[in-house]
DNA sequence: TGAAATGTTGGGGCG
DNA sequence: ACGCCCCAACATTTC
């Protein structure tokens, strides 16, 4: 049998500037490209799910491009390492290419894979692809890591160079082999009525002048795509210019959110600031129920929500005004927006999603600060004075179907001073 | 990547 | 001309 090097697809779901993927075509073995479909994973989520759409989608357009070359993706659902028991039966693999992947979950996958792949004399190397720099190339000078974004960002900006993106080569050296790609169907799934859009690079030139404005739509739609790998982050670098730095600092608020997960992965549950586990959160149902629907009576909130049902998008202001609302008006505990988010955002990523909840409700790093409580009707006034973007996604406003606000904000602000001030400690 | 409360200033109306 | 009041506009502090 044929020894073969296998390259394994996650999150950087492209054949363009793919940096493990690069290394194994130049591994001189043929590469057999390999997709796994998370059994444990895709049990929680719908069978029309928008996301596991984007994955098939982006794996049949590799699979079609590599069939072209006589090669194939080998796609299969299963659990992780029962796939790869099975896999060193069918196959003399040598070695495995992989990116690496930060999380805390992929991190304990990866770890028992590599382990098991080492035992019958496989090497796994994996690569970093996802990110500019990963968690301990950012230090602080006596090599702990940053909890403060500012330091971070120079820091982070210091050290960058820009690297050439690389071409795909090798091209032949891809698996010679035909196999069949398996329909959405038999991975049980179907199709779904929400789809991820192209991104749009043009869109980056006037972020910093633009992005407060949830009605002119002009973002770049950029974030599944790096969630997913679909576009690799050095080519989105290197599109920068000197005017883009307003966007680059959140392509940073990125990776500083992903090294803070890595290092402190107990803010998957906790409060990463431990001196706020005493407030008292209320965590009314009907209370949240009514801000996941979109039916606070605050048209702003309720544009945002609505705008998140019906897209698997929300703009990015929109997203500090809803969150600030559930925490602060609502008083409700930021893990359970942050499971709801987690559930409807296409662009989906744990550690912005827990890092910058963490940073609303003021429990996180450079959070913040706990009296800072946004004014639905003023951040309305501000950013949306025509009205433009709350009529898009609540059509019924100003007519008596609308509800009445769900509680009066300066009550609601005195209250949620009253009681972060009292659940405060140290 | 807030907002409200409080303080200060300065112009205009008026006696 | 002067002092007084009112209040808008802006600045500072507080939450």
């Amino acid at each position: 049998m044929e020894n073969i090097s296998v390259f394994w697809f996650r999150r950087d779901l492209r054949l363009e500037d793919n940096t493990a993927l690069n290394k194994a075509l130049l591994s001189r073995k043929k590469v057999l490209c390999l997709f796994i479909f998370d059994e444990q994973i895709l049990k929680e989520l719908p069978s029309d799910d928008a996301r596991v759409n984007f994955i098939y989608n982006n794996l049949c357009r590799i699979d079609q491009s590599l069939k072209l070359n006589n090669s194939s993706i080998l796609c299969v659902k299963g659990n992780p390492i029962k796939v790869w028991k099975e896999l060193v039966q069918s196959y003399s693999i040598e070695s495995v290419f992989v990116n690496k992947d930060y999380e805390p979950y992929g991190r304990t996958r990866d770890a028992k894979i590599k382990k098991f792949l080492l035992s019958k004399s496989i090497d796994f190397l994996s690569f970093k692809d996802q990110v500019i720099h990963e968690e301990n190339e950012v230090l602080k000078k006596d090599g702990t890591p940053y909890t403060v974004f500012t330091p971070y960002k120079n820091k982070w900006l210091d050290i960058y160079k820009s690297k050439p993106v690389a071409n795909l080569q090798g091209y032949q050296n891809f698996f010679q082999k035909i196999i069949p790609f398996p329909s959405l169907y038999e991975l049980g799934f179907k199709k779904s009525s929400i789809n991820i859009q192209d991104y749009n690079i043009s869109q980056i030139s006037k972020y910093s002048e633009n992005r407060d404005f949830p009605n002119l739509d002009s973002t770049s739609y950029l974030s599944p795509h790096l969630r997913f790998g679909t576009v690799s982050i050095r080519l989105i670098m290197s599109k920068l210019t000197s005017n883009d730095d307003v966007f680059m600092n959140e392509l940073v608020w990125r990776e500083f959110f992903m090294q803070i997960l890595f290092h402190f992965p107990h803010v998957v549950t906790q409060n990463f600031k431990s001196k706020y586990n005493g407030i008292k959160w209320l965590n009314k149902e009907e209370d949240f129920e009514k801000w996941c629907l979109g039916k606070t009576g605050y048209p702003l909130v309720d544009a945002g929500m609505r705008q998140l049902n019906e897209t698997g998008y929300m703009h990015n202001r929109l997203r500090m005004v809803t969150a600030s609302f559930l925490c602060k008006h609502l008083l409700t505990d930021w893990r359970f927006g942050e499971a709801y988010f987690a559930k409807k955002l296409l662009d989906y990523e744990l550690s912005s999603n827990n890092g910058n909840w963490q940073w609303v409700s003021g429990t996180g790093c450079d959070s913040a600060p706990y009296f800072r409580i946004f004014n639905p009707i003023e951040q309305l006034k501000k950013f949306d004075k025509d009205e433009v973007y709350v009529k898009t996604w609540v059509p019924e406003l100003g007519t008596d179907i609308y509800p009445d606000p769900i509680i009066e904000h300066k009550y609601a602000r005195n209250r949620a001073l009253e009681v972060y001030k009292k659940g405060l400690s140290g």
